[in-house]
DNA sequence: CGTTTGGTTGATAGGAATCAACTTCAGTGG
DNA sequence: CCACTGAAGTTGATTCCTATCAACCAAACG
């Protein structure tokens, strides 16, 4: 691993505060990889040998039973996934591939643990990074069970037209078949959700959105702090 | 607080391995009440100012929007709720109340944040406990997107009777109303979903529930380690 | 070019919510 | 003791949401 790349991962909220040597002891054995898009890095069930943090690139979290599957989660830089696998010394619950191209620093499992188990100021940023992973989980919870897949789609461009800039214009970050799965829906269910939405001023062409009418949308929708953030 | 209270308090996974005085400026402000059923413990969207730990009965965590509301998690005795929104200093993403009458520890949370800053042993032991926590969340998820409202209650009551002895005769631990919220569907529909089981084996006598026919009801249920445990 | 991949559309069936009526049962009070 | 009450649970009819299967379209790519 290059210098840079050393000297920004330190820059990490997980990694800023803690002793010096612990942090040269996880980078040691990890290893900074570049995968190409759609690669398997984890098969759920396999035991966690490795703390994942992605740098570049995203990744999907995907889970698998009964023939079905659905993403449950998309990683974007710069987080780390399947921290509480790690943690636990226990199999993955989840499965995670790379959506694109993406650049990923793999640290050694048992490194994780016993830099954590004598760095406070480290197990204290891995309590944050989880704490938010939860929550992020339990409103994920919160959006599948309370909505339906229309609401959610419209809350999810709402969100999205408000991290790209709030024009009224933004770009899907994914091709919609993952944007399904991610919601809870089938593509040809997501596809229909498009067409219900044009009423309320959502057009679509591509992966180009523009939200025309966010009041329309927005009283849909029924965004709310706790579940969208 | 009587001192044999304290005593099996302090014997908690979450306790058990941290410094004396640390324990003892924890529990120092600590307050262990009596809640009768039905009791709402605590809001969605107000700050956390207590971390809360079920001594003995059960707690019902609960969220609503659009009207709807639904059970997310049943606590039972000894763990906590709502450590993220503590550790975060961030408000509720879910409510509590009591399920049954319920004896419930209440550690403010300044003094939670305060002494996980200094005592590494506890901060392992939140970091665990939140690490269970996100896990489980995890597999909820997944119970709620990739099985339907009948294989979510078939499993259900395969795990339910495994925890009680795996007798084929098992008992409901919360009334129906709870039951269906939890398992995200209508009363109605659990009634439905019942009456569908009865094909598979599954006889109901007020919470009385009996298993007949295990192995028509696995295949049904299709149960996974990476969901129910 | 044709072939693939991603996306759309239509028809149909299955899963789940809603509304309404009815039953059961526990608790209350006469 | 029994009748009343209210809550919990069930059942039926209907509507709505969602998945499935199939066909079709279109941009992307060798």
């Amino acid at each position: 691993m290059r210098d840079e790349e050393i000297a920004a991962i330190r820059e990490l909220a997980l990694f800023a505060s803690m002793d010096e040597k612990n942090f040269d002891e996880l980078v040691q054995g990890s290893y900074l990889q570049i995968f190409p898009p759609g690669l398997q890095l984890i098969s759920e069930g396999d035991p966690a040998d490795f703390l994942h943090i992605v740098i570049e690139g995203c990744v999907e979290l995907v889970a698998t039973a009964n023939k079905r599957e659905t993403t449950l989660f998309m990683i974007e830089p710069v987080k780390t996934f399947i921290l509480a696998a790690v943690l636990k010394d226990d199999v993955y619950l989840m499965s995670a591939r790379t959506a694109i191209r993406s650049r990923i620093l793999l640290v050694p499992a048992d490194a994780v643990r016993q830099v954590m188990a004598k760095d406070g100021e480290f197990a204290l940023g891995m309590l944050h990074e989880l704490a938010n992973y939860y929550r992020v989980s339990v409103r994920t919870l919160k959006n599948q069970k309370l909505r339906t897949g229309v609401e959610r789609l419209a809350n999810y461009l709402i969100t999205l037209d408000t991290l790209q800039g709030a024009s009224g214009v933004c770009k899907l970050p994914h091709d919609k078949r993952t944007l399904a799965s991610y919601l809870g829906m089938t593509p040809e269910n997501l596809s229909r959700a498009f067409g219900t939405l044009a009423q309320y001023g959502v057009e679509v062409s591509g992966r180009k959105i523009s939200l025309s009418n966010l009041e329309d949308l927005t009283v849909l929708a029924k965004p709310e702090k706790l579940i969208d953030g």
